[in-house]
DNA sequence: ATTTCCTTCATTCTTTAGTACCAATCACCC
DNA sequence: GGGTGATTGGTACTAAAGAATGAAGGAAAT
């Protein structure tokens, strides 16, 4: 039951659809034909038309082969962040009144860098006794207790870097 | 006598020249009906060729409008350097990454200043053993060796005033 | 409830730092 | 020639630092 008279259905739509087709086909006709009078009638507007178009395009394309590109300089800003450049200033004044013998003063270099006696000794090709006698003696001259605040002080005096 | 002769000569350059003009006139205006009749029967031919050459120009014009200008990118260096006279600033990052617990943060920002760990204990109201353990796992955590070692590390990495 | 981590402290032992005192060598100056 | 100071080195001793290990209490997470 469902089926037939869907059917029906169907069959009317199809009727107008091909009722449609067919008008539509004729206008189109129609239009086309319209259309190649208007095309005969201006043959000439439309052959100029197109000549302007093509040689539109091809100056284009000319231009774009002959002409160098303009080159726009865009100057853009690097930002180099630069930590204090090496800007160690030897205090020889205070260096001078600390009254410390070349060794002492070699000896305390590495005792600032963080080396221990036996390291310095090795370094220096001294032993390590040697080493001592000299730390003990800078520690007394520079007035401190022990390598630690030898090493704060002679930092905090731009003695050493 | 010489004045009589040079007149002579000039009399019939001139007439040669007036010859000479007149023929070049009448070829002139010969060439120019033939170009007037060449106008007149290639009509057609020639605005189509001045559209060409028209609408080339044009599309040239249009192109040189359009077409973006190539940017050239120059980096400048701008030196900005950083000098720390006084404007510490704790490397919070550097910090995080040692992983250090309070107390032996505590500890080192001591030993930095250059106090015994006897000292370190007094200041803190603790045991020398307490103390010790402390600095030990620190010096672990920062891979160093020593108090000293650890005071430069830390100054280097800017996690201590 | 158990685990994990931080904190605290202790003990033992080794290494390093520092003091004190001494001595040999060398260069320089009076 | 003798005095002075720098350099080098030694011994003996004490103090401090550091490693290794253990342990107990507490807070926080699972």
């Amino acid at each position: 039951m469902v089926d037939s008279r869907k059917l029906k259905v169907d069959n009317g739509i199809k009727h107008i659809l091909l009722y449609a087709l067919a008008i539509a086909t004729f206008i189109f006709i129609l239009k086309w034909i319209q259309w190649k009078f208007l095309i005969v009638e201006n043959a000439i507007h439309i052959y100029v038309g197109l000549i302007a178009i093509l040689f539109t395009i091809l100056g284009m394309w000319f231009t774009t082969q002959l002409l160098k590109p303009k080159t726009q300089t865009v100057f853009v800003e690097k930002h180099i962040i630069i930590q204090e450049p090496e800007n160690f200033c030897l205090n020889q004044t205070a260096l001078k009144k600390l009254n410390l013998t070349n060794r002492e003063y070699q000896v305390l270099t590495l005792i600032v860098k963080g080396l221990s006696n036996a390291e310095v000794a090795n370094e220096l090709f001294l032993s390590l006794s040697t080493i001592k006698s000299h730390a003990s003696s800078l520690y007394v001259k520079m007035n401190v207790k022990n390598r630690y605040q030898a090493m704060i002080k002679a930092k905090k005096m731009n003695i050493v870097k």
